[in-house]
DNA sequence: TCCTCATTTCAATATTTCAAGGATTATTGA
DNA sequence: TCAATAATCCTTGAAATATTGAAATGAGGA
């Protein structure tokens, strides 16, 4: 992930239903979901999903595919790896004082391989 | 830290000046950066770097304190902490297929205490 | 007090982003 | 091929953001 990547990412990650997109996304996992279903889900109008999807395709963090007619979104999960660690290691300069209590995430603990 | 925090620091994030100005800040610790030699560092004008620190200040990224005539800015660790744990556990719900490959970074290997 | 330096504030402009609606393209099944 | 459906594309206008230079504010020293 570089810096024009990661810029591009963060303001993606800016503006409320895209942020409610990507979640929704996250969730349903390498599956995906359809634009249409998306749309229903956040209550927001065709056109204006279609074009936060399309920002958030743009910044690489989700991609698509069709399967008959419909456009199916599905979130890009190295791209959010690789932000996370852009977020740790070239903006933090891996500072142990920011990230170790990032750390302390549940899904970071040893033993916690899957998330409760 | 919550979703409408985070909203704000996602866009402070997103504009290439603020994220070298707080890369700066970020290194240079708790004893934090002159807005005045941010100004020179970063090569933008002072009225300019006023506006983005700004910015970085309302988003809680940064905190500003007075010292003699300069105005002094730093990073905000514990927010930067939160943002990074927030893209963890909120938006990627913890997924341990998003989260394990982050957690690669140098700076969060055991007995990689601080960064290398 | 007066002067100077550091920074912010203000006003004007340029650019980008956002939302909505209608038109267009692509796919499926009859 | 035709009709129906799904999604995007395009245009419009409003709002937010970025940049610059000039003026104002605040602190320290002569």
């Amino acid at each position: 992930m570089d810096e024009r990547q990661a810029l591009t990412a963060f303001g993606a990650l800016s503006q409320e239903t895209r942020l409610r997109l990507l979640r929704l996304l996250v969730v349903a996992g390498p599956e995906g979901i359809a634009a249409g279903s998306l749309a229903g889900q956040v209550e927001v109008s065709p056109s204006n999903v279609s074009f936060h999807l399309k920002e958030l395709e743009r910044s690489g963090l989700v991609t698509a595919r069709r399967d008959a007619r419909s456009i199916v979104y599905s979130a890009e999960y190295d791209a959010l790896s690789g932000l996370i660690r852009f977020l740790m290691e070239d903006c933090c300069s891996g500072r142990p004082e920011i990230c170790a209590p990032a750390l302390a995430a549940p899904c970071c603990q040893p033993g916690e391989g899957a998330r409760r």
